[in-house]
DNA sequence: AGGGCACGTTACCGATCGGTAACATTTAGG
DNA sequence: CCTAAATGTTACCGATCGGTAACGTGCCCT
C-alpha cells in the first residue's frame, strides 16, 4: 500500500527537469533562475541534472529546443484542423496568436532568452534566429496559399503586429496597444486582400 | 603642465556611473552586469557608487528614469523642429523609429528591462509601463494634430509595428521582417488618412 | 590656513552562483 | 535474485554577487 505507481508512465528527470526550467524560465527570467532551484522544482537534484545536461548553457539549448517542438506542433494542428483551407488556416493562427498576446504577459520566451543570452556566439541565440526566420516563412506560404498576392509584405506586418502586441502587453499593460492587436490584424490582412496586385515602385 | 583640466565641465561620478551602467546594461543586460563592473567602467569604485545610489535597484530606476529623460527630449525636439507642422512631426517621429530599429540590434532597453525584472512590484517596472502609455498618448495626440481621424488606432498600430520590429530585428536579424518597417508604417499611415471617417460596427 | 566634504582604497561579509567528487540507494532487466 | 545502470544524498569547490566598514587622500570654500 501506498507503493509508487510502476514505470508505466513514468516521467523520466530529464522531462521534469525540462518542464521545471520552461516554468521558471518564463516568470523568473532564464539568469534569474539557478540550477538549484530548477533541479529542486523538478523533484530531483543538481546531481542528476548535470547528469542529464552537462551545463546550464546547454539546459537553456534544450529549452530552447522544446518550445522549437511545440512551435512545430502548432503548425501541425493547423494544418490537420483545416485541411486544404489556408483562409481558415490563417484565421486559426490568428486565434492563437491572440491567444500569446493575452495570456499571461510575460512576452514571448524566445525573444527574452534572446534579450538575457547576451553573448551573440550562444548556440541558443542561433536556434533562436533559425526558429524566428521558419516562422516568418511558414506565415508567408500560408498567407500566398490563400491567395494574398503581396504574401511576404502581409506575413512580415503580421509578424511585427504580433511580436510587438506581446511585448507591449508585457510592457504597457493589458489595455495598453496590445489590445487592438486582433482588430488591427484583421484589417490588415483585409485590406491586403482587397488589393491583389498592387506593384510597387 | 599636465594638470588636470579644474572643475569647469567635471563630470561628477554620478553621471560617470550612470552613463557607465547605461551602456553595460544595454549590452549584457541589468542582470548580466554587475556593479563592481560598472564602477570599473565609470572610472571610479563600488563604494562612490553606494553613496549616490543605495542600491542596484535604485542604479535601475536612475538607468530607466535618464532613458525617459531621453524620451522626454526627443519629443520637444520633434515638436521644435518643426512648429505648427504635425504631419512633419510624425515623419520626424518615423525617422527616428526607424533609426532605433535599425541601430545595434539590441532591442528597447524599456522592454529589455521589462524583460529582466521579474518582481512586479519593482518599482522600475512601474515607470517602465508610464513611459510606454505616456508614449502611445503623446504618438496619438500627434496623429490626430495631424488630421486622422482613428488617431488611436493609427498610434497603437505603429506602436505594434516598432516594438515588433525592434524586437525582431533582435532575434531574426537585420534581413528579417523588420526591415520592412518604414515601408509598411508609411503604407499604413496612407491607409489611415485616406479614409477619414469609416464608422466602426 | 584650515576644516569639511566628496572621493578613493582596501578589506571584508554572507549569500548564491555554476559545477564536481564520492558514495548510498533505488530501479530495471535478464 | 543478482547485476548494472539510473538516481539520490551530502559535501565541497572557486568565483562572483550585492553591500558595508574603516580609513586615506585630495579638493574647494571661507
Amino acid at each position: 500500500m501506498g507503493r509508487e505507481i510502476p514505470n508505466v508512465v513514468a516521467v523520466r528527470p530529464r522531462e521534469r527537469i525540462i518542464a521545471a526550467a520552461r516554468e521558471l524560465f518564463h516568470r523568473h527570467g532564464i539568469r534569474g533562475v539557478g540550477v538549484d532551484t530548477i533541479a529542486d522544482a523538478a523533484g530531483t537534484n543538481k546531481m542528476t541534472l548535470y547528469r542529464h545536461f552537462g551545463s546550464k548553457n546547454e539546459l537553456i539549448l534544450a529549452y530552447v529546443q522544446t518550445i522549437a517542438a511545440e512551435g512545430e506542433a502548432m503548425w501541425q494542428e493547423i494544418a490537420h484542423d483545416h485541411p486544404g483551407d489556408p483562409r481558415a488556416q490563417l484565421e486559426d493562427w490568428l486565434e492563437r496568436a491572440e491567444e500569446c498576446v493575452s495570456e499571461d504577459g510575460r512576452g514571448c520566451d524566445l525573444a527574452n532568452a534572446a534579450v538575457e543570452l547576451t553573448e551573440d556566439d550562444h548556440p541558443a541565440r542561433r536556434l533562436i534566429e533559425q526558429l524566428k526566420t521558419d516562422h516568418r516563412n511558414r506565415l508567408a506560404s500560408l498567407c500566398e496559399a490563400a491567395g494574398v498576392a503581396q504574401s511576404k509584405e502581409l506575413a512580415d506586418t503580421l509578424t511585427l503586429l504580433l511580436e510587438g502586441a506581446r511585448v507591449s502587453r508585457m510592457t504597457a499593460g493589458r489595455k495598453g496597444p496590445s489590445a487592438e492587436f486582433m482588430h488591427t490584424a484583421r484589417s490588415i490582412i483585409q485590406a491586403f486582400k482587397m488589393k491583389p496586385k498592387v506593384k510597387r515602385k
